[in-house]
DNA sequence: CAACCATTTCGCCAAATGACGAAATGAACA
DNA sequence: TGTTCATTTCGTCATTTGGCGAAATGGTTG
């Protein structure tokens, strides 16, 4: 039940979701997130680690830069689950498919422009 | 995508969850859920209406009383996807239970002797 | 090893949340 | 019509949440 209502509030919020939704088909680094969502460092840093804590997303360290995921498998039934709900139920969001958009535009910029 | 946070929302909160396992299979009045809870009636009355706001219930008034109930048809994708998703997350929960347990006996207490 | 830099942690603030009791609402009944 | 009673709304309070900038962390690179 707790885990349960812990993934429930790592969804409750926009923004996170909106990481969740970016991350679909992409592994990406801190700052093409910061980039995409426009909120400071610290603020995507937290809410990264409260999708990390629920294991909604996995985390790969790669010299100073950490590149966030999806978690690949062996994520728990309740985490899938999670994840399929988020997915369908946003399948039609025309603000999710704005982030698409922005991303692939993102994923073109050359990484040390960003960071 | 407000509509799904929303509705995560609406999960980020055990008693709401608890709430939403004990609808599964009966209507309750307000004093019913009340006595499940153990919580004030006014704060189950912003649970519910929470719950409300959102579909994950539906009210029916009966004279004095307020039953509230899963939604019967006609919800959107949106809500019963969550629905499911809560129901067979919770499927193995020990607390699922112990309120099923609880709540047998509720209904085995006259109306009057709650209210 | 020292400067650099991406990320995280910390401290703070404003806003949202969940709890309660008291007061308001509204239907039933005397 | 006036009382009763289940429920809701209101006001308040403590806690949590989401945001930021500054400082700390930890790996890279000169």
């Amino acid at each position: 039940m707790q885990a349960f209502v812990d993934i429930a509030k790592a969804l409750a919020d926009p923004n996170r979701v909106r990481i969740l939704c970016v991350l679909r088909h992409n592994e990406l680094c801190v700052c093409q997130v910061v980039e995409l969502l426009g909120l400071a460092n610290s603020t995507v840093s937290k809410h990264l680690s409260i999708l990390r804590a629920v294991q909604l997303v996995q985390s790969r360290n790669d010299g100073r830069w950490v590149h966030y995921s999806r978690p690949v498998s062996g994520a728990s039934d309740l985490v899938q689950s999670a994840l399929s709900w988020c997915d369908s139920s946003l399948a039609e969001s025309a603000s999710r498919a704005d982030d698409e958009i922005r991303l692939q535009k993102i994923l073109q910029t050359p990484i040390q422009e960003l960071c």
